[in-house]
DNA sequence: ACTTGTTTAGATCCCC
DNA sequence: GGGGATCTAAACAAGT
């Protein structure tokens, strides 16, 4: 299929790829993790160019989420039931930008084949856990699983969690077009500068302005898991608040 | 029925 | 020119 010319974003469409606006997107959200729906409305709100076709470019934007490791499904929280899976960045995907520049990538963001089976292990083990909380909420007998991982929840990692989210930075006015490409690094953090009313008139020229990324720590283990461990210890409060008369301890499974 | 998610395929763009 | 990154299209399965 022919691909629009790199000099066609000069009118409408922005410079930066879908990888990019998801990336932004995600970050923009207090919990740095967002459901698609929301990923789709962050962008249409601030690039109008994307509420024109909108079948192409969505159909593109999840073909990105799915073939990208740098983006990691979370499944949804029970007492959060909808549709689809939340979406968040993985820690260790900030470094693909260069400079954290969002406009190309340094490389392709590849988990190793053990980081991703570990991955996947640990995020289906939490769906179970779901969905067996589901189903105890629904009258059902069997008590959840154990959770998913003990890797999420031993000390050293729950010891990182921060008690409150981590500050938002506010959603930019990012709804006017750049006519040329930055020359500047555009971080998510530049993106996602203080906000201004966003349905008055843009600005002649977006306003970026260039601020460190954020660096993460990449030694630190399960990488992935910086937000599913805040949902996680939510799920478990929330558990143990809803569930309190039987959640602790679990009745005895009657005997056959 | 519609949305979400996965996979495959083929094309262009861009850096080396 | 080769290879990686990106874009687009399409088919299909699964979930709501």
């Amino acid at each position: 299929m022919p691909r629009p010319s790199r000099e066609s974003y000069g009118d409408q469409k922005p410079p930066y790829s879908y990888i990019s606006l998801t990336a932004m997107a995600i970050w923009s959200s207090p919990e740095r993790m967002l459901p698609l729906s929301e990923i789709y409305r962050f962008i249409t709100d601030r690039f109008p160019y994307y509420r024109r076709n909108t079948q192409r470019w969505q159909n593109s934007l999840r073909h990105n989420l799915s073939f990208n490791d740098c983006f990691v499904k979370v499944p949804r929280r029970p007492d959060r039931p909808g549709k689809g899976a939340y979406w968040t960045l993985h820690p260790q995907a900030f470094d693909m930008f260069e400079n954290g520049s969002l406009l190309r990538r340094r490389k392709r963001f590849k988990l190793q084949k053990g980081e991703k089976d570990n991955l996947n292990a640990e995020l289906a083990a939490l769906a179970s856990f779901n969905r067996a909380f589901l189903a105890r909420q629904a009258g059902a007998v069997p008590p959840p699983p154990a959770m998913p991982t003990a890797s999420l929840y031993t000390p050293p990692m729950c010891a990182q969690l921060s008690p409150e989210p981590a500050e938002l930075p506010e959603v930019a006015a990012m709804t006017m077009l750049p006519r040329e490409r930055p020359r500047r690094a555009f971080t998510i953090d530049a993106l996602l500068e203080p906000d201004s009313p966003r349905l008055s008139p843009s600005p002649p020229h977006p306003v970026v302005t260039v601020q460190p990324m954020p660096r993460l720590e990449l030694s630190m283990p399960s990488p992935y898991v910086l937000v599913a461990q805040r949902y996680h210890a939510e799920l478990l409060q929330a558990a143990a608040h809803a569930l309190r008369p039987c959640y602790l301890p679990p009745p005895p499974l009657p005997v056959a």
